[in-house]
DNA sequence: GGCACAGCAAGAGCAGTGCTCTCTTTTTTG
DNA sequence: CAAAAAAGAGAGCACTGCTCTTGCTGTGCC
């Protein structure tokens, strides 16, 4: 796999990467709608026809960032709680990180880890978050890498129901929603409550609401102190998905 | 004013009108990146120089269609709450509208009326709750417009709470939220408790949060019966905002 | 009423874009 | 070593936003 597979090939890889390189920074400089293929081989010293020996249009590069990009701020939300999926579960967890405010140092480390990569990546959180680019469809493969911070989520409420401490919403909760929330849990493999799985897709989209706010200037002349206000509300939203008692 | 000005000032807000038309209809089909304004021009049957007349850059075309986008959905908002700012209170209102049921029902029509303006116009949704235009920035007129979904929340609120029926949230709420709170109210001349206000700020990045994911996607194989979640979860921030007990 | 002038339309043109085609060079493979 | 595959380079097409110059026309002033 990672053998040297001919000189060629690395090289291919490496021209891939440093397109992809050149890229970002033009998106971090300009935003995605000016980033243009030809500036790019400018920059990197090639012709704009040589280009599309790595990507076939530009909308593919994009598509290259945008999975970069999705993948970046999973790892963030991951690397924020040392306990996520992936991780193997070791002997010392259940006793040392079960209990409530634990459990709400994790939720809040994941959700200050997506704002803090959100922050220092505008123009790629724009991309995956922002509006799609037009009449550009989504491939198959982004749906993985764009779960991840989702799933870093739902691991927090996971192991504070399977440890018992998570007071469950109240609330009704019609058919509707209780079978899409079952579906769901289904789908993810995910042994959760109906009513905690909705109120928690409900606060994964809020959390990015809350971010896309901030980001895209909708707090401009409302908020100024968004590290408390992001924190304030981040503890509030804990406690709607049953980390902690109202 | 509107007084007859002349044909040729009649001729200017005529072409000036079919100039936003034809671009809004070029947004819809096919987002505004794709915004051109030769196309624009063509369609209409003049030369797109001509066209500068009327908005000196593209750029300036994008902020009107942003201003109607505004105005569109905050009137959207309004009119699904007849008690909205800017209507005067009549006598009838305190004895009509101020118990829980009708203050609730007030509270998911605004919601839901929101939603509906943004499933119907996508494309102008995303322009001014999307990620911003690059090397755009918000002139100070947007100010105003962009707040009027944000008072119609507001509105319902400040009325539960003149009425007595407002359920504060509990919970802590440090000095630098509190502060901000307190700030914002007096700035938009409304009597709340911090707590609600800072509740009500975040609820508001919530809902439009909550749409956001809808309208580009993230709840694609995620959640298919986007009504009933939407009306579930609405019922929820309302609770969340102390319109209704938890 | 005639007239200077401001507002308007049109066309040519510039610099830039995504993308395709052809042609040459380089590297890998049989 | 020769054939084949891959990569680079350049020209070219159709398009974009925007500017400049050249005429035309409706409007208010004398």
């Amino acid at each position: 796999m990672t053998a040297i597979r001919g000189a060629r090939a690395r090289a291919r890889s490496d021209i891939t990467a440093a397109i992809k390189d050149e890229a970002r920074r033009q998106l971090a400089a300009e935003g995605a709608a000016k980033l243009s293929l030809r500036a790019v081989a400018r920059e990197l010293g090639m012709a704009s026809s040589a280009l599309y020996r790595y990507f076939p249009s530009r909308d593919d590069l994009l598509t290259a960032l945008i999975l970069d990009a999705y993948n970046a701020i999973g790892e963030a939300a991951e690397a924020a709680d040392p306990t996520a999926p992936g991780r193997p579960a070791d002997a010392e967890r259940d006793t040392a990180v079960d209990d409530v405010d634990a459990l709400i140092g994790r939720w809040t480390a994941v959700c200050a880890a997506v704002r803090s990569w959100a922050l220092a990546h505008p123009h790629e959180y724009a991309l995956i978050y922002g509006s799609p680019v037009p009449g550009y469809h989504a491939p198959r493969a982004t749906a993985e890498p764009a779960g991840r911070v989702a799933l870093a989520l739902i691991a927090v409420v996971r192991d504070a129901y399977a440890s018992g401490t998570l007071q469950e919403p109240a609330g009704p909760l019609s058919d509707a929603v209780a079978g899409e929330a079952r579906a769901l849990a289904a789908e993810l493999d995910i042994e959760l409550p109906a009513p905690v799985t909705a109120v928690l897709v409900a606060t994964w989209a809020q959390l990015f609401g809350l971010i896309s706010f901030e980001l895209f200037g909708q707090f401009h002349r409302v908020i100024e102190d968004r590290d408390a206000f992001f924190a304030h509300t981040v503890r509030r939203l804990a406690a709607g998905v049953g980390l902690a008692p109202p």
